[in-house]
This record gives structure tokens, sequence and C-alpha cells, in this order.
DNA sequence: CCTGCATCTGACAACGTTGTCCAGGCTCTA
DNA sequence: TAGAGCCTGGACAACGTTGTCAGATGCAGG
């Protein structure tokens, strides 16, 4: 389509001189070629302010001449461009959002309740993965700032957030979920880890259990070493002393998780329950005890959809992904409001889940 | 932090008269008061284009200069304003993803999909969810537009796409994924849904079943229309009428759905098997039949996580999320080279997994 | 008919960056 | 040593929008 304006278009147009419409009309190599606001004051024969308002909704434009500027900017088919409107303004109206993977089913809902809390805030949001790398977090984090976000939501895969420290002094909100900002101060929203995976593994104790094994996460993750150290808190409580083969801590890929449980799983004193430390962790496991002849009793970190139709069904620590999507995007618009100063620390409750699993009693 | 020059370091500029600087560094009430490449290039003693040199990599600066310059940035903590650079440039190196649900587990990996081809292009993903609402769809398709990025790839919601054509036109890529566009030529990439569907009820016929219960989406989602014809073909193939309450269509929720198979498994003549319609369905399915004495033949469209670890295990109709995804951001980027001119539709297979649940016999 | 006021409109600068183009200083050669 | 040519650096305009401010217009009242 030919988006330069007809003859008979233009001579309705009243001071701009004609050499000037010609050369902003000339064809200019740049991507797009859409059409502007002069384009559509030219066509309505309109100064550019006045399409500025008519946009914007601003008062002071007589309805016939809002008629005008509207009919041109349908037969433009044009749309105000952000970019620039940002460049003026100052805020984009975005936020952005760095987790560790977005088809990791916990991520899912947490992603979904920042996006609910950014809408009804009008703001759009961008989001990326860092697959738990420390660098392609920061790499994206300042990709994002660069692209001069209102705020950040992050979920950390490294240990030191200092990158974003003029970030954060130049005004970009920051809240950091799941697990804490490394070396700076800021608002973090996390669930008790610890004190839910020392709930999951007393629930184990109170059934009789004494050898429990726990697999989790790399210790350098928070989330894993919180949960390590609430297991540790449950078997001192109860006297119980761990055994070093008791415990596992690695990636979490199938491979390493399978062999780390059979390995506990054997031998002549075997680990009679497991306790997982994340739903990847879970369902591999899941697929191991289905293998065993004998009965193990089993409390996973982190809820699994179908966990109930298991047989047995499986017990577990839930957190509330969506809870901690929506208070981390919560305060970080009121960081923006400027109802929020001192960062704080929040803590989210985890919820025990009996299913079956987590009570059965010691196969010996 | 005051991010003003101190007049040590003023005094080391050049040209600059000293009145253009004061007026730049007076507070401005604008948000943040970041330092801008002009800040830098005071700092530096440098002209603004080497600061723009520096920041971009171009060569023709000396070493010594570029020291300096790097180390003015390092001071004022700056970064470049993305923003403007895309006003200057034309492209924003992001792409838009508009998607239905980001806490469904069948968009997660479609989205990742999408997040990986985009990076490997260096270019940033901005989502968001339509929860199956039209309008809502093209508010965000619109509002991505406005921020000009560059692609968009979209789940639709609604069945009248011509609200992108000036987009299109401007420039802006556009791939639909999983529902076809309505009412405009553009890039389709599909699931073979009717060919899925009319494979897995024919895998229920040859295990002997004649009446086979269909529960779906609203007929007015396209995949829900398309395999539901899948189902009929299937019966039809194999000459057996299909009885209206055989068939359940409507919104996913587990109360309809529920209902819709409880019903259908009650009367005279129950089904002896069911046909679902997605993952949701599935799910709720999988209750049901729990809860039932004689046991139901299952195929169900998706997979679904743990689906090999019930009992019996649940036979599928798998399509490939991620490839979904990836073969439409590939497309869109295709579009953006110019290597792809004419609209296509593409059908990806899907996969029958046979699990147990597809393979009873029916029960009377 | 002029003044004063309210209403509507448009010219212009600015936002922060990049592309173009030119100036000044250097090296190299005749 | 002068001139040509290269290299480095900087002034300036432009991208598309919005805020400021002043000009134009219309109308009522003196």
């Amino acid at each position: 389509m030919d988006l330069r304006i007809p003859v008979d278009e233009q001579d309705r147009t009243r001071i701009v001189p004609e050499t000037i419409r010609r050369a902003d009309r000339s064809p200019h190599n740049r991507y797009g070629n859409r059409p502007t606001m002069k384009d559509v004051a030219a066509r309505a024969g309109v100064g550019l302010k006045t399409v500025s308002r008519v946009v914007n909704g601003e008062p002071g434009v007589t309805p016939e001449t809002e008629r005008r500027v509207q009919e041109a900017i349908e037969a433009l088919g044009f749309r105000r461009n952000d970019s620039a409107r940002v460049l003026r303004k100052g805020r984009t109206a975005s936020i952005g959002l760095v987790l560790e993977d977005l088809a990791d089913p916990f991520y899912g809902p947490l992603s979904r309740a920042v996006e609910e809390v950014a809408r009804a805030h009008g703001a759009l949001l961008i989001n990326g993965s860092s697959a738990e790398d420390p660098d392609r977090e920061q790499e994206l984090a300042l990709a994002l700032c660069a692209r001069r976000v209102d705020g950040l939501v992050v979920i950390p895969a490294g240990d030191d957030h200092r990158y974003l420290e003029p970030e954060i002094r130049a005004g970009v909100a920051t809240v950091f979920v799941d697990r804490p900002a490394g070396r700076i101060d800021a608002d973090v929203v996390l669930s008790d880890n610890y004190g839910g995976a020392r709930d999951g593994v007393a629930h184990l104790i109170a059934h009789g259990h004494r050898r429990i094994g726990f697999i989790g996460d790399m210790p350098r993750i928070h989330t894993a070493a919180e949960r390590l150290r609430g297991y540790r808190a449950a078997m001192e409580d109860a006297g119980i002393p761990v055994a070093d083969s008791w415990m596992s801590l690695g990636v979490t890929t199938p491979e390493r998780v399978r062999s780390a449980a059979e390995e506990m799983l054997s031998g002549p004193e075997p680990v009679t329950a497991i306790f997982t430390g994340n739903n990847r962790v879970t369902v591999t496991v899941i697929r191991v005890l289905a293998e065993q002849s004998r009965q193990v009793a089993l409390v996973g970190f982190d809820d699994l959809e179908l966990a109930d139709l298991l047989q047995p069904g499986v017990t577990v620590v839930a957190q509330d992904a969506a809870a901690l999507g929506r208070t981390a995007a919560e305060r970080l618009f009121r960081q923006l409001d400027g109802t929020l100063v001192t960062p704080e620390r929040i803590e989210l409750p985890t919820r025990l889940i009996t299913r079956g699993s987590g009570e059965l009693p010691p196969a010996d």
C-alpha cells in the first residue's frame, strides 16, 4: 500500500509548505516506513500537537478537529510509537522478569502472578530465562535495564548482585524472589524453605523413620542449602545422627538423581524414606521407587500435578508459587509508588500436604 | 549518590562552554536522573560521538581515549538507553509473544522454545496472556506493536485478526501458533489436531470400543473443533454412529468436565472409553475415572508429566510444544531476514504414546 | 470598534542515541 | 619542506513523541 498522501488530500493542509511535506514523505530506507504523527497531522491538515492531543485524549480539541484526526489515523493505520514516548516521558510501563526456566512448572504460576499484577498497573512484562547461569542472569538483567524497564523481578541464579547497584540507584525498582539477593540490600520474597523442609522431614520421623535420605540441588543454590539445613535440623531435633551417604546434592538431572537414589537404597543399611529437594528430583525419585520391591516413604518439596492420583499419593511440602510472584510484584509497584522505602525480607509459609507416601511406615 | 560532575572534573572538558554543561547538569525532575552519553563525554573530556563509538565498539578510537571513556562509564554507572537507540535505529531486537496462559504447562515449553530462538538472534521476549479473551489478545498484540517489537508470535484467542493488517504491512513479522489466524493471510504453525485425534480414537476402536465419549473445549477454539472433527472421522471410518450424549464441548473447568464425564458414564448404555480434548480435561477425567468401580479406557490429547506412573499409565496423543514454538520463532526471524515471503501453513505431526489406559478392553 | 478573555491550535525544544560529514593533526612521500 | 592522504574526534541533524508557550480565533462587553 502506498502511504503517501494523495494530492487532493494535501490541498486541505494549511500552513506547512509543500516542500517540507514532500521531503518528509520521500521514501526513506528506514525499516517499516510507518506513518507518524507528522503524517497524520499533514493528512488531517492540523498541527502535530493536535494529533498528540487526540491520541492521548487530552482536552481542548473541537469535535470536528478530532474527527478529522481520527479519520486520518484510521486511513493511515497510525499507531503511536511508544519507544519515542518513553524517551520523552521517562517511564516505560514495563517490568522485567528474570527467571530460571520458563518451562519449569513451578515458574509458570509465578510468572503468571507477576503478569497479573503488572497488568493491573498497566505494565507489560518482559522476561527471560537464566538457565541457572549467573552470567546469563546478569546479561539479561542488564539488557532489561538498558530497555529501561521500570522494575525488575529477579529469581537469582548468581550470588553477587552488586552489578545492579547503579541501576537501583538510578531508580529501577528491584525485588528478588525465591532466593535472596547477594551482597546488596534489596527486597526479597522467599518461601520458608528451612521450615518447610524441617516439617517434612519431621513428618517422616514421626512415622517411625530414622534412616532418611535427602536428595537436593546444588548447595550454592540458596533454596537447596536452606532445605538441607531444614533436613539436618529435623534430624538433630530427633537426635538422629546423619550419615554422609544419606545426603546427595548436585545437578538435578534424572541420571544423577537416579543413581543417588539407587545408591542410598542399596547396601546393608538402606534408607527407609527419602526427602526430595524439589519437584524435578521428586519426579525422578518416584520413578525409581516404582521399580523397588519394597515400599519406601517419600516427602517432596514442591507440589506436583496428579500427585494425588499416584499409588500411593505423594506427600509434599507445597509452596505457593503464585503468592510468591504476586507478593514480589506488588512490592515492586509499591517501590515505584514511593510507598515503600526500606528493603525487607519476606518469608511465605509452606504447607504440608499428606497423601500417603509420607505416611508409609519403615520397611524394616 | 550525586551524579553531577565534580568541579575538578569539569575543568578537563575542552570545548563545550560552561553554561551549556551547567544547564544540562541542573537537577531535572525526570525520573531516574541517569547519566547519559553527554555526561560520560563531559567527564572523559571527549565528544559525544566518541563515547558512542566506544560503547558500540566502533573503530577509530585510540586506546588512550577509549580507556578514559571506559573509566567515565564505570565511574558514572552509565548504561546505554536502548529506547533512544531503538528510536534512531528502527529495530528493537525484541519480539512479542501473546499466549493464552503462562501458567498452563503446555505453553511453558512453547514459550521457552520461542525464547531460545529469540536469544539466538539477540532478541528479547515480551509476553502476555490473553486468558482466552479475544479483546485482551488484541489489546496485548497492539500494545506490543506500539512498543515496536520486530515480530509477533500469537496464539490466537479470537478468530478475526484483521486488526493486525496495518502492523503487518508496516513490517511487523507475524506468526500464529497452535491455532490459525482469522481472516488474514499469515504464517501459521499448528499441530495435526485432526489427525492426532482421529488416530487416538481409532486406537480405542481397534481395542474393541464402540461407545466412545469425547470431552473437549469450546468449539469456537480451532484446536477443539479440529479434534472433534478427528473424533467424528474415526467413528465414521469405523461405521459407528455417534450419539449426541457422547460428546461434550464447553469450558474446561473441572466442574463442567466432571459432570460431563459422569453423565456419559451413567445410564443404560454408558461409554466404555473416553477421548479427552486437552490436558486440563484429561486430568479431571482421570480423577473421575479413579472413582469409578469399572475400568474405562482413556486416551487424552496432550502429554502429562507423570502420566506413565499412574495406574494404568495414561495413553496420550502428544504434541511437541517446543517444536511448535521453535518452528514459529524460526519462521518469524526468517520473515525478518527477508528469506521468507509467502505465508504458509505448517502442520506438525502428533505422536500416540501407549501406556495402558488406551489399551483397556471395553468393560461390557 | 476596540479590549479582554476563553478557547483552541501550532511552532519549537527536548528526550538520548546514532549517522553524516567535516576539521584538524599526523605520517609519508616527493 | 610542502602536499597528499589517513586517522581520530566532534558538531549537528534526525528518529517520533510530549511539554511549554505563545499566537490565532471567536465572542461578550464597554
